[in-house]
RNA sequence: GUGGAUGUAGCUCAGUUGGUUAGAGCAUCGGAUUGUGAUUCCGAGGGUCACGGGUUCAAGUCCCGUUAUCCACCCCA
């Protein structure tokens, strides 16, 4: 016999029911922010990734040589190919882009919890805008997608954090350009690794920079406890003294941060972000403020996360086009959701069954159920000859809500006996009013 | 790529110091039941005990290898 692929799922109809309810939250949400939805293909040229993310990322791609003998891997992201994409068509669309898409990402890596090697994700871009205006939208609808399923403040948080006061903190200790990149991966190491380790990789990092590792080390680690702007503030003027320009380009950027927390309050979402510069991220693309959700129940796992990044469209070798976004992965979503009970999932089961009484009814009955499934109501019946009990149990098997019984008796009178399988209530209703009556039973949505 | 734990029916699990034909509940299918399900009773099917080798008179049980799953690393776009 056969089995998946190590970290492959399949999706029986439960399953699958599930799954697509929680993409239409998160369709639901990405519309509502105004977001139109694109889809790029699944496999694409090898370079478009290394590209992005360097040659080491192969390692984790399902890549391999076509039979045009092309180099491709599966996509592990949507991100390069919505650059892409952009970026062909950058001089003639419109701005700002606001674009979202929910889609199968494969990634070649030794499977546990939350993580599998093909994963659903959602992301959400705005592209060709870079106030702060886009970030607040972004981090908006990060929040409001997570909301929707009824999730609140004590069970998920959005940590805020900043490369660009990182990047200002780090030359306030003296750092040059080539090391504070190689630095805040570092820094993002700072809560996975013991602190004799941390120094130990900052040690290593800081080779050749004739910068005290040790210290540097030290006022990283009291820069990641930073939790709100003032301490922030204060923190670089502990630094010693700041030249003009550099006071400058710290005050503007204190300012912005103060524009986003306004807007996002104005957007009604405060109650979760939390400031927080322990949040860099690994990734050298990102630009600017940077975040990431976290589940506060449970594992605490991350459940999302995202930045801007400038810079990826001109790198991919297109012009110059702005971005931030951020990408939701359906397992970790779906895992605490299941934990907190409140995993939607979509009502598949038909809303009637129809029970042939007599064979000699059958053509009858498959008019009506024709009839009713034009009006778009589910229905269903069994596909053989069988007695009223096999067709009731059916009936409650499927998850049916009513049963409409065709039977010699009621026929004579030209209609069917509907019977509520939920209260057992029966009724006589003519053929002819059918339709409509089950309609006007069933008012929510199909 | 490294280390640890686990693998018995579709699912959840029993299975004694190694000993005859490997069990249960749920699920599935059939019947009681040719005008009524969710809530009755009876029955049936379903197993290469993950796979391969070894030890033994005898292996689901002990040993080795492989594989898969889970967990922890690595990595995390």
């Amino acid at each position: 016999m056969f089995n998946t692929l190590p970290g492959f799922r399949e999706f029986y109809p439960q399953e699958c029911a599930k799954k697509n309810a929680i993409f239409s939250v998160w369709k639901k949400a990405a519309k509502s922010f105004g977001f139109s939805e694109f889809e790029p293909p699944v496999l694409e040229s090898l370079e478009l990734f290394t590209e992005k993310s360097g040659e080491e990322i192969k390692s984790q791609l399902f890549e391999f040589v076509d039979k045009g003998g092309r180099a491709v891997a599966l996509r592990p992201e949507m991100t390069p190919s919505l650059a892409r994409m952009v970026g062909a068509k950058a001089g003639g669309i419109r701005k700002p882009v606001k674009w979202f898409c929910i889609g199968e990402n494969y990634r070649y890596e030794r499977q546990q919890k939350g993580r599998l090697r093909a994963f659903y994700q959602f992301n959400a871009d705005i592209l060709g805008e870079d106030s702060i205006a886009a970030d607040a939208e972004i981090i908006a609808l990060l929040i409001e997608s997570l909301r929707a399923f009824g999730l609140g403040a004590n069970e998920f948080k959005l940590r805020l954090g900043d490369r660009n006061l990182w990047v200002l903190f780090l030359e306030a200790l003296g750092l040059k350009e080539d090391f504070i990149v190689k630095t805040l991966s570092v820094v993002d190491k700072i809560e996975k690794v013991s602190p004799e380790a941390f120094f130990d990789m900052m040690q290593k990092n800081l080779e050749g920079s004739g910068l005290n590792a040790e210290e540097i080390a030290w006022r990283c680690k009291d820069f990641v406890a930073l939790k709100n702007l003032e301490s922030i503030e204060l923190c670089f003027k502990k630094t010693g003294s700041l030249s003009a320009e550099f006071s400058e380009k710290l005050d503007a950027r204190i300012k912005d941060w103060k524009e986003l927390l306004a807007l996002l309050a104005s957007l009604n979402v405060a109650d979760f972000i939390s400031v927080d510069m322990g949040i860099v991220r690994g990734l050298a693309y990102y630009t600017g403020f940077v975040f990431e959700a976290f589940q506060t129940v449970g594992t605490g796992r991350a459940l999302a996360g995202g930045g801007r990044y400038d810079n990826l469209v001109k790198k991919l070798g297109y012009p110059d086009v702005s971005a931030v976004g951020f990408g939701m992965g359906d397992v970790t979503v779906g895992d605490l959701l299941e934990l907190v009970g409140k995993a939607p999932s979509e009502d598949t089961a038909p809303q009637v069954y129809a029970i042939i009484g007599s064979e000699t009814l059958r053509q009858k009955a498959l008019k009506v159920i024709s009839e009713l499934r034009k009006a778009g109501i589910r229905s269903d019946y069994s596909l053989k000859a069988a007695n009223f009990g096999k067709q009731f149990k059916a009936a409650d098997a499927v998850g049916a809500k009513y049963a409409i019984i065709f039977a010699e008796d009621e026929d004579a009178k030209a209609g069917v006996k509907v019977k509520n399988l939920s209260n057992s209530e029966e009724s006589f209703v003519e053929y002819s009013c059918l339709c409509e009556l089950v309609l006007k039973s069933l008012p929510q949505k199909m």
